[in-house]
DNA sequence: CCAAACTGGTTGTGATTGCAACCATATTGG
DNA sequence: CCAATATGGTTGCAATCACAACCAGTTTGG
């Protein structure tokens, strides 16, 4: 058997790991602090950084298709964190904002990730952290959504 | 507002976006060349990288629980693609090894993931995919499994 | 003008997952 | 020695997801 295969070797499959890892912790917290499950706290963080998105946009940012989104962003209406508004240019688009409450659910989320450490690593910063995100966008553009 | 909150700036979020693609890229492949999922799939990669693991320790390698592997592998084992192995000196652990056949669907998804280049990228060698490796490790270091 | 193709979003459904409870075997410490 | 604790693995079940079918609105091109 050639052994030229080595799983430790694979960026491919290490980064599962540590996305995943992330991923369960960010979720954790999210749960915990406002009873959102992961693709709901995805749909906030979104909003949160641009609000207005259209249910599109946050599909093209996030790693969520377009049925997800669109049942995560039910919830979040029915739970009063999100209104939804038709585009005045082409109704079929529904732009998305975050309501009072999302806003306060979204600040309290985002200063607990900090607090327990799951927004990201000190040390990791300044030129390492650039090249770190441009490397992973880099990457992220040649393996283009389906 | 305050506007500190960039999901763009945000290496944990983009790297769930990464991983997703590439898992979903390598699951089709996997899919479509022997009929595996994606967690079966991740099962025999770790085996054709270090036969005879035990299931743990697949479990710590990948981004799966005890659960999925164990169900993974009990489908594997009916495609008898894969056998269990009882250890000698630990009556609990049973050790996994790829029957021919599973060595075979291994190789016939890894040339394939190859030959799409799903597996990564040519531009990205040498001092820079040693850097981006080293700096993924040191990131799943500090983020233990739970 | 309008039929065909495309885009944004919703919903139905079977497959997959996450979590916890559980069983069996091993290890530890009093 | 053995009770308490830990580890490896399996299974049940509710929650979640992936995919495709679908509807409504928009763009295109003959």
């Amino acid at each position: 058997m050639d052994k030229t295969f080595d799983l430790e070797r694979r960026w491919i499959y290490k980064i599962t790991v540590l996305a995943d890892r992330v991923a369960r912790l960010t979720g954790a917290v999210a749960l915990r602090e406002a009873g959102l499950n992961l693709s709901q706290w995805r749909v906030v963080a979104a909003l949160g950084s641009r609000d207005g998105l259209t249910a599109s946009q946050v599909v093209a940012l996030t790693p969520m298709d377009k049925g997800i989104v669109s049942r995560a962003v039910r919830m979040l209406a029915d739970k009063g964190l999100v209104t939804r508004k038709p585009s005045p240019v082409d109704a079929r688009q529904t732009h998305l904002h975050l309501t009072d409450g999302g806003w306060m659910v979204f600040r309290n989320i985002v200063a607990e990730l900090d607090r327990v450490g799951a927004h990201g690593r000190p040390e990791l910063d300044g030129e390492a952290l650039d090249a770190f995100l441009a490397q992973i966008d880099s990457l992220i553009e040649s393996y283009p959504k389906p």
